[in-house]
DNA sequence: GCTTATACACTTGTATCCAAGTGTGCAACA
DNA sequence: TGTTGCACACTTGGATACAAGTGTATAAGC
């Protein structure tokens, strides 16, 4: 599950496939390789001067996330987009989303050397998502948004949580590239980013929640405008 | 995601590592396997008169699950549980659950045939779960319990939610299966189960939810007890 | 006896090889 | 012209071969 980041210290386990399996889903989740589009083997085999083996792999793992449909003999297909898919899991990373945070107003105590680390973590989080929309780099943002939430799974302190929300964002993380292209804007999320906040140190748990949920709903104003705007990329 | 079960009709693509995987994933949940102990590629493979290769998929998947820990050079060690990962484990599981039955009351209309169906098949496994615990026996009891959750997530319309749940629980069976080791009673959850599905039809979203909190909250009674008589079986 | 160097058996990571399935295009034929 | 049969190029699934890392037991040296 997840792509690990692999933030470890050191003797870090660099395996070729999951090199490439990173790599690909970079390529599948901006829409560097839009859906539909058919990749093999021996194609990407020869792009990273390998083996078939650790590309086997990464097709696998990617086929696991559903970001890759393996279709026997015949190659690998970039699975679609699909209503279905994303609103499904838009609902799940919701439910997640709400009781991580929830969780973390809950635990918030200011004196408690915890809570003034994920302070700091949270604020340089921030600060740098204000840099990066105000130097208009849109393309940014993005990971930094990842940051965010994930600080504070961390500090509600369940990361298989985060571990799962990770393999869910991949299939809302596409439709955002769309949306993207289309239009970027992400000065809003900042914004909502605070408030969550203020209801965190507040130690208002329902409030946080609320905003948290309000901030996710906001993602979905554009959809049925890339739906049928980009209706070639869904099933 | 999950093991997929494979429910299709006709054409079932049947690949060995999916077997290899699904056989040694329930070795290692029913704690057949038991946590700690080293498991290789090899010793596999010739049981199940294979190649590496296949085998090599499965371990992968288990790792991915946090089943299996591969050790480079060294072997695969089945992982042990940790009171962290258990309580992560269920803190997602009730968080999805609630909004999948809350969904599911949500949408319940008696008049609809797809609630029809439902009724039908929820009825079914209610049934089938009375008579194994009427028999006493308790090892069938688990799947059941998976069918019946796994029908009220279709109902709601969102199976990646299973998906990720079927994952989770994986986790959470091998405590169950320690607990039927020491103390066998399912019978409880019967009632629990009807309960549920009473506040479901009666179109109530905030109690069936409540009583699915608590359904799943009844399965940490005896888990500090199990910590503490089992600790061999943890980190 | 105790420490240290080292050979070796055993593991996983990767590459290569073989088997089997799929779709395409061309040729034979009605 | 339209249809059918079939060879072939290309794919993935699985087996085998090779490379490289790890831990242990043994032997050498003090």
């Amino acid at each position: 599950m997840g792509r690990g980041k692999a933030e470890t210290l050191v003797a870090e386990r660099r395996t070729l496939d999951g090199v490439i399996y990173n790599d690909l889903h970079d390529r599948i989740v901006t829409l560097e390789y839009l859906p539909g589009r058919m990749i093999f083997e021996n194609e990407i085999a020869a792009e990273f001067g390998v083996s078939r083996t650790p590309v086997r792999q990464a097709f696998f793992r990617l086929a696991m996330a559903d970001l890759l449909e393996v279709l026997p003999q015949r190659g690998a297909r970039v699975s679609f987009l699909s209503r279905e898919k994303v609103r499904e899991s838009q609902e799940v990373r919701e439910a997640l989303e709400a009781i991580s945070v929830a969780k973390a107003a809950q635990k918030w105590d200011a004196s408690s050397p915890e809570s003034q680390d994920f302070d700091a973590e949270i604020d340089r989080i921030i600060a740098e998502q204000t840099q990066v929309v105000d130097a208009g780099n849109y393309h940014a943002f993005t990971p930094l948004d990842e940051d965010y939430h994930r600080a504070i799974m961390r500090f509600a302190g369940n990361m298989t949580l985060h571990d799962v929300v990770s393999d869910i964002r991949a299939h809302l993380n596409r439709i955002r590239y769309i949306e993207l292209q289309e239009s970027p804007q992400d000065a809003g999320a900042i914004v909502y980013h605070k408030q969550i906040l203020d209801a965190v140190r507040a130690n208002d748990p329902d409030l946080a929640r609320q905003r948290m949920i309000a901030h996710l709903k906001e993602l979905e104003v554009f959809r049925e405008e890339i739906f049928s705007k980009r209706d070639d990329l869904f099933v």
